[in-house]
DNA sequence: GACGATGATTTGAA
DNA sequence: TTCAAATCATCGTC
């Protein structure tokens, strides 16, 4: 019968969908139809018994719920189903007299127990059951305001036709966010079935749509924040400054958008695809800044269509543009298309593959890039925390940490093909660390670790460079250790990371010159003069280092000394798997062979130096230096210890850290990972373990169950059996007494049982709202 | 993955 | 209530 109740479609929650405001034209007359049904159940008055659960509906109800919390509930409302199955049983057999009289009280389940099996009944879909259970329950204070009840009151309510007080449910109380998709559609389907019961017919989209805005939902129900055409305000805004900066973002933009958006990766994809066909086409350009109410941003992006769109560089007839900037104290737009030649005449930084001036004021990089002010970067898309800054100037800083939009979530649980687009750029300041991490298109040097007065970007193609990849050279001596470090001696301790393989000391170089390209960096050391040397002149040049990638991970380092190569350093990093080699100084005349691995950086021994930068890897493994900005263990101890990620032994490593996005998103990988261990073969066990049939099973739980479950869950069996023995004397009965025994206290065992998986079923629910907190704050602070 | 065309839905105004 | 514009999604093509 509840499967053709009106609330058939949305009582599970397993079905609740997000809310979109999309509806199919047949739903409404669904919903007519099923409602008529419903109604025709009547308000008739449930059994009079007093806890009218019965053993079979919660039963039927624990094989229907699906999902984990349901499962942890389904479980507790067949504990609960079954004990009052048993106690009647029991006090039908033994205590006649008694069983008449408890008949007549209300069992003593909290409201705990209530909601476990409100929830069970409502995602099994037994909304008559559930209407007879909330029907039989005591008008306890207790219960009052108990929300998973008033969700089972409103089911009902809307089940049963009774839309006032559906209304006044919704409106009385301010359910949790969690419940509002579903509360939201009671809400709606309520109103268009009251209005396809006046009309006689069914509702179209635009009869629904006026619907919704002659109702409004409650904000009881409701976050409060505008949605427009099926995309929040704050959705669309976020889509719109994206947009606005880069009109073709990245996979990892995209995915990093839809993450903070709450869309789907296609929506974005088809909101960008959408947004530049309108930007195309100048009549609809037109008329769409008339349109769409908010003219400030509409006149952005058609006003700035221009300005936004590439930058128009000079071309030269090689296809290289040219673009020199000075030091800019206007916001700069820049996207880099093709070859792109830039040419600064004091320091600078190269982001995302544009050229930043070091000046104060902001600067879009590659029209998704942004770093404003000295405490709050935004780069290549993901913000970087007022307290993880990014210092442009100053060549000491105590932790940088800059990030591209690529979460390191997305680069744990990418997949190779992610890990490969991703390659980390490091660097560092002197006496500390600063690491960072960029994406091939978005190769990056600060100023203050190379005091550049020249940076050049070219289209540098070397024979050894097979994938466009640029040189690195700089004219100080170097090591290369087997950390894949390029040290420059005289540099000490203070070896610096590059790119997660070379290091430098950006005290001891003279001014370099750098050139950049996707996925590769290039250092050009110039003469102490100032004189800047290309890549192409470094190949003569005393003392300098090339590398040239040979693929996306494959690398080529040589050391000419006056013009001849004094040493080599191969670096043939295998997809995901590269290897660390030993410690390979790079001595005149020697070449060495150096694998550099990044996947196995934490177990191959990598420890950073005293002032040392800790490469953090694209790659599924990485190591971390314990973050001094953001603790995992502060923000959830329990996640510490399934951290997937290795703590160098780094006594003086600076914070190596990507983002507090990003840690809070591995938290939440990681506590999810938790739950799954917990809570899965948690419930998994609870329902093997409560309702078995022989006492073999109840005394061995799954070996997967979590200890403390385990624990609790011998002891109630053993109670069990022990109380079997002294009130059971029909051997038969162990079947069912081996669950549904009374205690020496007149309880329930299996109470306790039951309040062991709402008690768990709580804290999970605690654990994970403290987590989308978490998520939340951290969606924020990206915004 | 981008593009153009097109359908379905949403939205606002007449 | 109707209509048109805006918006989002889908499909086929390149």
């Amino acid at each position: 019968m509840s499967s053709s109740s009106p609330t058939g479609q949305i009582a599970s929650a397993a079905d609740i969908k997000q809310e979109n405001g999309m509806e199919s034209a047949s739903e409404g007359q669904e919903a007519h139809q099923e409602v008529a049904g419903g109604a025709a159940v009547g308000l008739s008055p449930p059994a009079p018994a007093p806890f009218s659960l019965e053993p079979g509906d919660a039963a039927a109800a624990a094989a229907t719920v699906s999902g984990e919390e349901g499962a942890v509930a389904a479980a507790a409302a067949g504990a609960a189903a079954d004990q009052v199955q048993l106690h009647s049983e029991l006090l039908g057999r033994h205590h006649h007299a008694a069983a008449a009289a408890a008949a007549q009280t209300p069992l003593a389940f909290s409201p705990d127990h209530v909601a476990c099996v409100c929830e069970a009944l409502q995602q099994g879909g037994n909304l008559d059951r559930l209407a007879r259970f909330l029907w039989s329950l005591p008008q306890s204070d207790l219960l009052r305001g108990n929300e998973s009840l008033l969700k089972a009151r409103a089911l009902v309510a809307f089940h049963q036709g009774i839309y006032p007080e559906l209304y006044s449910i919704l409106e009385s109380h301010s359910f949790e966010s969690a419940n509002h998709p579903l509360l939201q559609q009671l809400w709606y389907k309520a109103r268009y079935t009251e209005a396809e019961r006046a009309r006689g017919r069914p509702l179209g989209a635009v009869d629904k749509y006026r619907l919704r805005r002659k109702f409004p939902l409650p904000r009881t129900i409701w976050d409060g924040e505008e949605t427009v055409y099926c995309f929040k305000e704050k959705s669309r805004n976020a889509l719109k400054e994206l947009y606005k900066q880069n009109r073709y973002p990245s996979p990892a933009e995209k995915r990093h958008l839809a993450k903070i958006t709450g869309l789907s990766l296609t929506q974005v994809s088809n909101w960008f695809k959408n947004r530049r066909q309108r930007d195309r086409n100048p009549s609809e350009t037109q008329s769409k800044s008339e349109s769409d109410g908010n003219p400030s941003t509409e006149d952005e992006s058609s006003k700035g269509h221009e300005d936004l769109s590439p930058h128009p560089l000079s071309s030269s007839s090689d296809g290289v543009t040219n673009l020199s900037l000075s030091s800019h104290m206007e916001p700069v737009y820049m996207q880099q298309i093709g070859n792109a030649k830039i040419s600064l005449s004091s320091s600078g930084v190269l982001l995302n593959g544009s050229l930043v001036p070091a000046s104060t004021s902001p600067v879009f990089l590659n029209g998704n890039s942004f770093i404003q002010g000295p405490s709050g970067v935004i780069l290549n898309g993901l913000n970087v925390g007022n307290t993880q800054t990014v210092s442009l100037n100053p060549p000491k800083m105590s932790s940088n940490i800059v990030s591209n939009g690529i979460s390191m979530t997305d680069i744990l649980g990418s997949t190779s093909q992610d890990v490969k687009e991703f390659k980390v750029l490091q660097s560092s300041a002197a006496n500390s660390a600063a690491t960072t991490s960029y994406s091939p298109s978005a190769p990056v040097s600060f100023p203050g670790l190379i005091p550049s007065t020249e940076v050049k970007r070219e289209g540098i193609q070397t024979a050894a460079s097979q994938d466009g990849g640029s040189v690195v050279t700089f004219t100080t001596p170097v090591q290369i250790n087997q950390y894949g470090i390029v040290q420059i001696p005289s540099s000490g301790a203070n070896g610096q990371f590059l790119n997660g393989s070379i290091g430098f000391s950006p005290l001891q170089l003279p001014p370099v010159s750098v050139a950049a390209s996707q996925g590769n960096i290039s250092v050009n050391s110039s003469t102490s003069d100032g004189s800047t040397f290309t890549s192409e002149s470094a190949t003569v040049q005393q003392g300098k280092v090339f590398l040239s990638s040979l693929a996306p991970s494959a690398v080529v380092y040589t050391v000419p000394n006056s013009g001849q190569t004094i040493g080599s350093v191969k670096q043939e990093g295998l997809e995901r798997s590269l290897v660390f080699s030993q410690l390979m100084p790079v001595n005149q005349n020697a070449q060495v062979n150096a694998n550099l691995s990044s996947e196995n950086i934490s177990g191959s021994g990598l420890h950073p130096l005293a002032s040392s930068l800790v490469n953090v890897s694209p790659t599924h493994n990485f190591s971390l230096t314990p973050p001094t900005l953001l603790n995992p263990t502060e923000l959830n101890p329990d996640i510490a210890d399934s951290q997937p990620m290795s703590v160098p032994v780094a006594s003086k490593s600076t914070v190596t850290s990507v983002s507090n996005t990003n840690y809070a998103t591995l938290q939440n990988c990681s506590l999810i990972t938790g739950q799954d261990l917990l809570s899965v073969p948690l419930t998994q066990a609870a329902l093997g373990e409560i309702v078995p049939t022989t006492e073999d099973q109840v005394g061995h739980p799954s070996p997967s169950v979590h200890q403390d479950f385990v624990r609790e869950h011998r002891l109630v069996l053993q109670s069990v059996a022990n109380i079997k023995e002294n009130f059971l004397p029909n051997p038969e009965s162990k079947a069912t007494s081996s669950l549904m025994m009374l205690d020496s206290k007149s309880k329930y065992v299996l109470d306790g049982m039951v309040e062991t998986v709402c008690e768990d079923l709580e804290t999970d629910k605690k654990e994970l709202a403290k987590l989308q907190t978490v998520q939340l704050d951290e969606d924020m602070q990206d915004l």
